[in-house]
DNA sequence: TAGATTGTTAATCGATTAACAATC
DNA sequence: TAGATTGTTAATCGATTAACAATC
C-alpha cells in the first residue's frame, strides 16, 4: 500500500468501471468475490485487479477474496462518492439541454442547481424545471452557492472564457462537452466528454473491421 | 509506413485530436507546420506526432514540414469521415431526446434517421422534428434504410438485447450510452460513452487535488 | 493444519521519447 | 549547397502480467 502517490490515470479510469461490476453483484445478493472470479467477469486480468486496489489499500483478505460490499463503498470513498456535488451547467442551447435531460435521469449524489445562459429570450425560462440564469451572475450565484462543477455547454469558441470565469468563481471542477480542449488552473479538475472524438473514434474502428474483413475471407485471430 | 498493421487505441483516440487542431489551422489560413510547431500548439511530444502520423503513411516532407490542409484531408480519410454515416436512435427517454438534441446541432456526416421506441405513449410521436418508431420494427428499418450505427439510449438492463438486435439487423457500429459494458460480435464495432464513469472520475480528481493541496501549504512539483 | 487467495516484488510487454541518418 | 525537418531505429519509461511468499 503506498502512501500518497500520484495514481496513474489508467487506473483511475478504471475505478468506476470496478464500481459498477461490484453494485451489480452486491444487488445480486453476491457477498464476496475473488480476485479471478472478478477478472472472469470484468475481463481484466486477476493481477491488475489486485495490483489497481493495492494503489489504495489492502481491501482483500487472503484465503477468502474481497468482500463485495466493502469493496464497493472502499471504492465509493475513493472516488469521492460519499458526498454530494452541487452542479451548475453553462449554456442552454441544444448541447446544454440535452445534459439536463440526461442529468434528470441519473446521479445520485451530483446536483444540477441551475442553468446560466447570455441569450436574453432563454433568460428566465425553464427547462425541465431548471431556472435559467443570466451569464452575468454566475459568479455571484457560484459563491453564493457552494457551486463544485461547472458543466460547460457551450460553442467551442466560448467555451474557454467560461472556464475561466468558472474557476475564478471558484469551482473545483469542470465537465466540458465543448468540442475543444480547456485550460484551467492547477487547483481545478478538469474532464472532457468529446463527443464527436468518440464518434469519430466508432467511425475509425468501422472502416477498420471492413478493410480486414472484407479483402480476404480470412478470419482475423483474436 | 506499416503495411496492414493493428494500430493501437491510444493512437486512434489521439487522432480526432489532430484533425481538430488542423481545422482550426486551416481555418486560420496556416498552411504548413511542423511537428515541433504541432508540438507546441497540442500538447503532445514532436516525436509522437511524427511516430503517430507514420504508422498510417509518410504525410510530411523532410525540411519543410506537413501541409495543414493536406493532413487534414489524411486524417479525415483514415477516420473515415470522408462519407455519410446513417444512424438511428434506440430509446427515446430523457439519454435519447439528450442524444436527438446534441446530434441535431451537429456532425456533418452522422445523420441520425429515426428513433425506436417500446413504450406506446411515445411510438408515433416525433422529437425535434425526428420521428419515432416501434422498436417491432427495427429489425427491417435497418435492412431497407441501409443504417449504419445504432445509437443506444435504453435502459442497462435493456442494453444487451437491443445490441444484439442491432447486430443481427446487420449495423456496423454501436455507439453505446447506456451505462454498462455489452458484447457484440467482431464484425461490430462499439463505442462507449459512460457519462457516469466520467463524472465519477471527475469527482476523484476533485478530492485528489484537494487532498494534495489542503494538508500541507507545500507546492506538489508537476 | 491445508488450501486458497491476497499483497507485492520481479519480468515482460507496449508505448513514448530521443537520436539521427535520409532527404527535401 | 546548407538548413530544416521528416521518417525510422534505438533507448527509455511506464503499465501490465506473472510469480510467489505471506497469511487468513
Amino acid at each position: 500500500m503506498k502512501k500518497n502517490a500520484k495514481i496513474s490515470n489508467a487506473v483511475i479510469k478504471r475505478l468506476p468501471r470496478y464500481r459498477r461490476y461490484l453494485y451489480e453483484l452486491r444487488k445480486k445478493g453476491v457477498e464476496k468475490i475473488s480476485s479471478k472470479e472478478f477478472s472472469n467477469l470484468i475481463g481484466y486480468t486477476a493481477s491488475q485487479i489486485r495490483q489497481d486496489l493495492n494503489n489504495f489499500g489492502g481491501f482483500g483478505q487472503q484465503g477468502y477474496g474481497y468482500s463485495v460490499e466493502g469493496l464497493y463503498d472502499e471504492i465509493s470513498a475513493i472516488l469521492g462518492l460519499d458526498r454530494e456535488y452541487r452542479m451548475v451547467i453553462l449554456g442552454a442551447g441544444n448541447l446544454g439541454q440535452a445534459i439536463i435531460k440526461y442529468t434528470k435521469v441519473h446521479k445520485t449524489g451530483f446536483k444540477v442547481c441551475a442553468a446560466f445562459e447570455v441569450k436574453p429570450s432563454l433568460i428566465g425560462k425553464e427547462i425541465d424545471g431548471l431556472k435559467i440564469y443570466d451569464y452575468e451572475d454566475i459568479v455571484e450565484y457560484v459563491e453564493n452557492e457552494n457551486i463544485d462543477i461547472g458543466i460547460i455547454c457551450v460553442d467551442e469558441k466560448n467555451a474557454q472564457e467560461v472556464a475561466d470565469k468558472l474557476s475564478f468563481a471558484g469551482v473545483k471542477g469542470i465537465w466540458n462537452f465543448a468540442p475543444t480542449d480547456i485550460e484551467v488552473p492547477p487547483h481545478v479538475a478538469i474532464e472532457n466528454v468529446h463527443l464527436s472524438d468518440s464518434l469519430h473514434a466508432l467511425a475509425y474502428h468501422m472502416n477498420d473491421i471492413h478493410k480486414r474483413t472484407a479483402h480476404t475471407g480470412e478470419s482475423e485471430k483474436q
